[in-house]
DNA sequence: GAATTTTGCGAGTATTTACTCGTTTTACAA
DNA sequence: TTGTAAAACGAGTAAATACTCGCAAAATTC
């Protein structure tokens, strides 16, 4: 409803004392705690501080308000996701195009299996709040390393714009590790493959039959 | 919060005067066109009320509270899909997968496409409602329906279980369009391309490059 | 150790919103 | 016409929840 501007979700004060850091970082964990479990319906700030045992009147001088609590673990789950994901990138270097996607899905199930709901809850608000220039940044660095790699690979992958590629199987993924989340506590038999043959079916596999446009767009 | 029963969703009472239909059709469309304009924030019953130019007593009719109201709108909407699906999958008796891919992909484009906000506000809710057995019918529909087709051409599709990968299908097929959806008016160009090769990659390509597990699983 | 700044507190406020209930109006049957 | 059932009404209630503000405690500075 109110339309929500970028400038509102800056941390109103810094925190300069180590105990003020305490504070924070509890705060922190505790809506992250409360998402993993109850997902978005169960977060609101009464909650989170409770939680995080500290006062409201705490979580509103460090927070602005909800939202900003919310960009902030995006930004930090961002950010955690686009460091792991350039350091495996850079392993992979040299590896031919199956080993290097089986390793990516790895990841990402590694990623996103622990606490299910708090990801797709961050994936969620991550549409509705206005994005920062911190967060365009994560989200840079994780295309760029994903890119990177494809790049390597150019010759094994079926023409199109890498980066778009690059972005539709990090959604593909996520779709797919999402779906199977839901409630259950282990990783089903299987799910690794059914992701790795997406992914790796939509980068190998080229256009066709189609009735009238799109001869090699 | 609250743990929602599934007897709770049922319509509190059957409209028998066409007068009656009529408000029951009003507040559906209202509450989907407010959807489709303002996603799930902008749901609330005395909205829904409004938009339909009734009184909120009324709403409270027909509908027990604000999640029977949004399965009836999830029902319908399955409901329609289930179908269009069926007539579609009975017609590609006999084409050749791919053709019957590209056809299928341009159903899902249509139906995601019209609106995106209500389609994934639907299918958000869809995960924390008790689904119903009207509603569990219209799934295995659907399923059903892509199920046969794929066992068609069983020959030209990886190993695996065509139940999973009817389901997965679906699920590539609308992660990748929902994410282009939102915000856009049009749809952009080469979109139906990628979801085309997402899905018959996902299909085609057989499971490779695991260090360790699965040799044909 | 006094002054100042930072941090923490939590009762209280304002708003939103799901839902009720007593009443009135409309449709249909006798 | 009259009686009855169905439908519509909408002011009002109760609960949830984002957020404020004045004050107290702790840390830092002088």
């Amino acid at each position: 409803m109110t339309p929500l501007k970028a400038a509102a979700l800056k941390p109103r004060k810094p925190a300069r004392q180590q105990r003020a850091q305490a504070t924070v970082e509890a705060i922190l964990q505790a809506a992250a705690r409360i998402l993993a479990k109850d997902s978005l319906a169960g977060l609101n700030t009464n909650r989170v501080a409770e939680v995080a045992g500290i006062s409201i009147g705490s979580l509103y001088q460090y927070f602005p308000n909800k939202e900003a609590l919310i960009a902030a673990l995006l930004l930090r789950a961002h950010t955690e996701q686009a460091d792991a994901l350039k350091k495996l990138a850079l392993a992979l270097r040299g590896q031919p195009l199956p080993v290097a996607v089986r390793a990516l899905v790895k990841l990402a199930l590694r990623g996103q299996w622990e606490q299910p709901r708090l990801s797709a809850a961050l994936d969620h608000e991550e549409r509705r709040l206005p994005v920062d220039k911190l967060l365009r940044a994560a989200h840079q660095a994780i295309d760029e390393s994903l890119l990177d790699l494809l790049q390597d690979h150019r010759h094994a992958i079926a023409p199109g714009d890498l980066n778009v590629m690059a972005r539709d199987v990090i959604d593909i993924a996520k779709a797919l590790i999402e779906k199977d989340a839901d409630g259950r506590s282990e990783v089903p038999a299987g799910l690794e493959d059914r992701v790795y043959r997406a992914v790796m079916g939509y980068l190998v596999t080229p256009t066709e039959a189609n009735p009238q446009s799109s001869r090699r767009q």
